[in-house]
DNA sequence: TAAAATAAGTTAAACGTTTAACCCAAATTA
DNA sequence: TAATTTGGGTTAAACGTTTAACTTATTTTA
């Protein structure tokens, strides 16, 4: 493979001149640069990193940490942002390094090895990590965006997911069927999406002049995985039979209702409906697939990248929080009340 | 962030001492070397990958290549390899670079950015790939390992899916519970993979001494999608209806198989039995949850990076192939009909 | 016409390592 | 005792770039 040199040499100029041409610097005439450019196609040149980084003291890659927990998550959710960071960091020329931490994390492990060997000239933190890696990473003086966690400061850009608009979404959804007594089944209330999603509900539900009261439509478990929908429902049931839609914050505890509901011969759509919050894989595979809000994976991972680029560029760059909105997907698990025959009483 | 010269300073040697000592070069005494070591310690120093890049002339990356089509898969396959790969290339102190080229990837594109710009020691390649692809690699002089793809010669290292005992498995896992007549479900027969899959159901049935007319229980498709197992299964079962169970050639044929049988009001297991391959998430939520062949993903990424740590030690390295073994899970898809009690005729 | 400005290129230092070649003192050998 | 080996380190070149400072020739200005 051809260097600086072998382009200078072909094309009778200095090493400076072919870098000058590389980066289009005024300097140069145009004959000398279209010279050197000949020479750089004849011998299909291309600038070496490791001379570029050593003396630029850029790495030209950009860190990708998150827990080893969404690491090894079943659904995808942290693999797709990666892939969209991924994707969108070529525009820019970066590559990511992407590595796990141990969601124990301690000020006494050592920070990613990229970091402590300057291979990286920024770092992306997706997902929830321990404060303790933030502050680590503080004192290496990196450039740090962080993705779908809300960071301890206002100083870092952040991409988070439009939480309660989406909560909103699936709520007036509900209630342009003609649903109104929904319920809203809330795992861990104390994490900031879930909440955001509740407040989301109850102010769709405040618009649209619904009544509804906690005690009967929100019903609090610790995690919000498929089994504590399960255990939610029962106990939300129990206490409220009038309730013909239901909205879970996330689609692994709607996952968990509809089983509940298979169980008990209750019929999605016709007895109660159902929607969900993240659209993954699995809703599709439910039998009616579930209806869903579409959180935006991809373009996450894309818009971090940006904002990571931005910063690069400018370390004073404005800390920008954006938030992505939500879509929402209708598979069928909601009906429409509004076109169902009333029973005869 | 301090260098190599600061620590030669505080340990008041020269900089050549301290890269020995970091190396545990054997000239160093034992006194010097202590010094040296608390000096490095002391100013938390770390040998920075640009400047031991440019004179070794070694980038300490590994590129990871594969299809936009596998990098946008639904069904999280080559995500996972490239995880397991990730890990394990942290036990030889090498980053990742993933990159994806189109599909119909063509001798006249671009090769990866990092092939170019020399930011990789070797390259592994996941899934199919165009054969344009390699020869490009090939080029440029750099080692290369497959996994999950039969590569076009017996030049490289590769790691691939068990699929032969693997269909073995699953039909005799079917015998094994008093099945007699059973269906075999391929879409895309020209493809490796299933044809040895295929290939493991003949020789179980051939072992067990049950015939089977190739007629009666292959049902040829273009593709291996969900509604290709949909179809498959419906003409199968047009043609044969003795059939007790079903082992699809992949999972998500398999559903589509268990789509039509709920369709149909056919019960899994008791009128049919169903067995997958693949092990996918989706399998989880189906009612019930269905048996299948777990293939190791995280672990194929693991083995493809040890070969690939081999390679760069040694370019002389056996190129050698590895079939990861395959595991059958059983979920209660499949019917043990030494237990059904017989219906009355 | 002399001085100043500009255009177009070159020189050389620097980035942080590794390592072959070298050096010198002390120990060993003949 | 003189020559040789060994132990323990240092010197300096090299890796492939970038870029500030410099040079030289030409053009512009006063």
């Amino acid at each position: 493979m051809s260097t600086i040199k072998d382009v200078a040499k072909e094309a009778k100029v200095s090493i400076a001149t072919v870098s000058l041409v590389v980066h289009k610097h005024n300097r140069i005439s145009a004959e000398t640069s279209k010279r050197v450019n000949k020479a750089i196609k004849k011998l299909n040149y291309h600038p070496s990193r490791s001379g570029r980084r050593l003396v630029s003291q850029k790495t030209g890659n950009i860190g990708f940490i998150l827990t080893d927990d969404h690491f090894l998550r079943s659904e995808p959710f942290y693999t797709r942002i990666f892939l969209g960071t991924e994707f969108e960091a070529r525009n820019y020329e970066y590559y990511i390094l992407l590595t796990t931490i141990p969601s124990n994390y301690d000020v006494k492990d050592h920070p990613p090895r990229f970091i402590l060997e300057k291979n990286v000239d920024g770092v992306i933190i997706a997902g929830k990590v321990p404060v303790s890696i933030i502050s680590q990473i503080e004192k290496y003086n990196l450039p740090i965006a962080f993705v779908d966690f809300y960071p301890p400061s206002n100083e870092y850009p952040v991409v988070l997911i439009d939480n309660i608009s989406g909560g909103m979404a699936a709520t007036q959804f509900l209630i342009k069927k003609n649903h109104k007594n929904i319920g809203f089944i809330a795992g861990d209330i104390g994490h900031p999406s879930i909440y955001d999603r509740f407040r989301g509900y109850k102010m769709a539900m405040d618009y649209a002049g619904l009544d509804f009261s906690e005690l009967n439509y929100i019903v609090d478990e610790n995690y919000t995985a498929r089994e504590n929908g399960y255990n939610a429902v029962k106990k939300l049931l129990e206490i409220n039979n009038d309730i013909t839609a239901i909205f879970a914050c996330n689609d692994a505890m709607a996952i968990g209702v509809v089983q509940f509901l298979n169980e008990k011969g209750i019929s999605i759509p016709n007895d109660i409906s159902v929607i969900g919050f993240d659209d993954v894989e699995a809703d599709l595979s439910l039998d009616p697939p579930l209806s869903s809000v579409r959180v935006p994976k991809y373009e996450m991972g894309i818009e971090v990248m940006k904002l990571m680029a931005d910063l690069l560029k400018n370390k004073d760059a404005t800390k920008k929080k954006i938030l992505v909105s939500v879509e929402l997907i209708d598979r069928g698990s909601v009906m429409d009340l509004t076109l169902k025959i009333p029973m005869p009483a």
